[in-house]
DNA sequence: AACGCTAATCTAAACGTTTCGAATCTGTCA
DNA sequence: TGACAGATTCGAAACGTTTAGATTAGCGTT
C-alpha cells in the first residue's frame, strides 16, 4: 500500500479510503491510485487488515469425520454459504476425540476466527468456556451439548427413529436389533429413546441383548451385527443409527451367509446417493442436509452481522423416512417386497 | 502480551523470548511470566504474529467437489497431515468452474496462506501466474495443468483405464461404452487415451457413438447411459470414468428395465466404501487415496520447510483394478459371475 | 477583505507481535 | 582495581493496515 501511495503521489490514508470507500476521493487521485495499483499489481494484505480491524472474515468448522457422507454434505453446504458471504472456512476433523477437538478449537481461536460451527464430540471441554466468554459466536451442529447454551441446529432424532422403528413394527417385526454410536452425544441418546418409545407404544418388550453400541465406524457396525446375528433368537430386522456402521452391517449379513431383505431387514440413519441404486435399495432416515447446513450458516452469519445479544436459538428439523426395499413384511404369508 | 509483561514486571521482549525460546530467560522471570500468563489467561495472537513473521501456518486447499468421495477421502488425509504439522487448512470448493476457482485462490492468497494444494479446474487461469511468481508454493492434485510447471501428484490414469477396459475385453466384450467428464482436464484426457489404446491393442474399432461425455454429475451419467442404451446396437459393457456419474449409469440401467450384470456390465473409476456391499458389487479402479493425500501434503510441507529451489517433482501413482461382480463374461456359454 | 463552510487530503497513532542492537549486571582475569 | 566476557533484559522499530483528527484548498457571504 505504501508503494502504491508513493507511485500515485498520495498518502496511504487516501489509498485506504479509496479501497474501502470510507471517504470520497477526487476523480483525479482515484485515477492515479487505480493506475498505480494496476502497475504494481498490488493486493491488500488481509492479515494486516485483520489485525487492525479485529476480524478475519474466516470461520472455523469442526466435524467428527469428514468422510461420513452426512457431514460431507453439510460441510459442502456450509462452505458454499460462507463463500457467498465472503468468508473463508477453516475445516478441522476431530476424529470423535475430545482432546483433538479442544486442540483444534484452540488452533482456530488463535487464528482469530470470527465464529465457530461445531459438530461436537465428547462432553463440554473447552467449548463451554468459549460460549460463556461470548467472544466468538458458536453454533452447534447436529449435536447439542449439555450445559452449553448457544445457537444450534439439530434433527428431531427421537421422532425420526420412532417413525422408522414403528414402520418396522408395522411390517410385523417383533425383535428389532438396534446399533447405536457411543451414547454421550445427543443424537445417539435421542435416537435410542425413539427406539425404546416405538417398542413401548407397540407394547413390545425392550430386549437389552438386541441393543449394541459401537464407535461409529464400519468395523463397529460389523462386529455389532455379528453379535446380533449369532443370538440364539436372532432379530428379524436391524436398525443402524449411523451411516458408516450400516456398511458393516451389510457386510456382516453377507459374510454370515444371509441376505437382506429375505432373511433380515435393515434400515438405517442418513441417506446417501447410493442408497437407491443397488440391491437392496436401503430404507433410510434422510436428514435435510441442505437445510441443516444453510440454517447453521444463517445463524452464525446473523451473529456475525452484529446480532450478538439475542437469546440462543435452537432449530429442530424433521427427518424423512425413505422407504425402499431393504425391509420385508413379516407375516403369515410372507410376500416379497424386493423390486 | 503487553498485559502479561506488565503483570510480570517485565518487557514484552522478554515475554516473547520466553514464548518462542529465542533467548534464555532466568528461572525467576520465567516463573513470574508463566504465572501472569495463567492469571490473565493470555493467548498469543496468531494474526499479529503472522503479520510480523510473514507466515500464517495455514494452507489453502481447493477441490472441484467435496461431495465426490474421492476428493472427500483425499481432503481428509491432507487435513490430517497438516494438522499433525501444526498447520490449519482452508478448504474451498470450486464447483468445476474456473472463475470460481480463480476467485477462491485470490481469497486464499489475500489471507496469506503459506501454500496451496489445488485439484484444478478449467485451464490455467490465475494459477499459472502464481506458480511463476513462486511466492507461495503450489502442489497440483489429481490434475495436471498445461503450462503450469510445479509439484504434482497424479494417477497413471491412462494405464488404469487401459487395464480396466482390457479386462472387459478379456471377458468377451466387444462394444464397450465409455462415459467421460469434460476432457479439458488431464485425468479425463488420459483416461480416454487408455480406453482407446485398450481397444486398439485388442484390434477393436473405436466407435465414436459409444463415447459420451458429461459434466461429472449423476444426472450427466444418467443421460449418457440413456443414450448408450438406446443405440440400435447397444454396448454390452459400460465404463464410467467418474464416480458420481456411475450412480446415474446404474439408475438409467434400472429405469430402462435392464439389470447389471445380466444385461449389461458396468465398471467405473474410483472405489468407495459401498462398492462391495450391495448387489452388484461394483468393479472399480481404486485410487490410492491415502498415498495421494500424503504425498501431496509431503511435497508441500517440504517446500514450506524451505526447500524452494528444487525442480518441480511429479509423482505418478498406480491405480488398482478391484474386480468384483458387476461385469459378466460374454461368450458362447454365458456363465454367471455374480455371487 | 475577512470569514466560515465543505470537501479533499494528510499525519500519526494504533493493532499485537518479533527482533535487532543496546544496556545492564555478574563474575573473572590480569 | 579496572577491563572484559557472557548472560539477561530491555527499548524501539518494524510488519501493513485503518482511522481519528488536523490541515489545506476552494468558494460563496457579508
Amino acid at each position: 500500500m505504501l508503494h502504491v501511495a508513493e507511485a500515485a503521489r498520495v498518502s496511504v490514508a487516501t489509498v485506504s479510503a479509496l479501497l474501502n470507500g470510507t471517504a470520497t476521493v477526487s476523480p483525479e487521485l482515484t485515477q492515479r491510485i487505480e493506475q498505480a495499483i494496476r502497475d504494481i499489481g498490488y493486493k491488500r494484505n488481509a492479515i494486516a487488515r485483520s489485525l487492525k480491524m479485529g476480524t478475519t472474515r474466516t470461520i472455523g468448522l469442526t466435524v467428527p469425520h469428514i468422510t461420513n457422507p452426512f457431514f460431507t454434505d453439510v460441510v459442502s453446504v456450509i462452505q458454499q454459504a460462507f463463500d457467498r458471504a465472503g468468508y473463508a472456512v477453516m475445516l478441522c476433523c476431530t476424529d470423535e476425540d475430545l482432546n483433538t477437538q479442544d486442540e483444534q478449537i484452540r488452533l482456530l481461536l488463535d487464528r482469530m476466527v470470527d465464529g465457530l460451527i461445531v459438530a461436537r464430540v465428547g462432553d463440554g471441554g473447552i467449548l463451554k468456556d468459549i460460549v460463556e466468554d461470548a467472544n466468538v459466536p458458536v453454533v452447534l451442529l447436529d449435536r447439542l451439548c449439555e450445559g452449553v447454551d448457544t445457537d444450534a441446529v439439530v434433527l428431531d432424532n427421537r421422532r425420526a427413529v420412532f417413525d422408522a422403528v414403528t414402520y418396522l413394527i408395522h411390517l410385523g417385526h417383533r425383535r428389532i436389533g438396534y446399533i447405536t454410536g457411543t451414547s454421550d452425544i445427543s443424537p445417539m441418546h435421542d435416537r435410542m429413546i425413539g427406539y425404546r418409545e416405538a417398542l413401548q407404544v407397540a407394547g413390545l418388550p425392550v430386549a437389552e441383548e438386541l441393543v449394541r453400541s459401537g464407535n461409529f465406524h464400519e468395523i463397529d457396525g460389523y462386529n455389532a451385527t455379528m453379535q446380533l446375528l449369532s443370538l440364539h433368537d436372532r432379530p428379524s430386522a436391524i436398525f443402524s443409527a449411523n451411516n458408516p456402521m450400516v456398511i458393516g452391517t451389510m457386510k456382516a449379513i453377507r459374510d454370515i451367509g444371509l441376505s437382506c431383505p429375505e432373511d433380515i431387514s435393515v434400515a438405517c440413519f442418513d441417506d446417501f446417493p447410493w442408497s437407491d441404486v443397488f440391491v437392496p435399495q436401503l430404507t433410510t432416515v434422510a436428514q435435510p442436509v441442505q437445510a441443516i447446513g444453510e440454517q447453521a450458516a444463517n445463524l452464525l452469519l446473523d451473529r456475525l452481522a452484529g446480532n450478538r445479544d439475542a437469546p440462543p436459538r435452537k432449530l429442530v428439523l424433521k427427518g424423512r423416512l425413505m422407504i425402499r426395499n431393504s425391509c420385508r413384511p413379516l407375516g403369515a404369508v410372507a410376500q416379497s417386497v424386493s423390486a
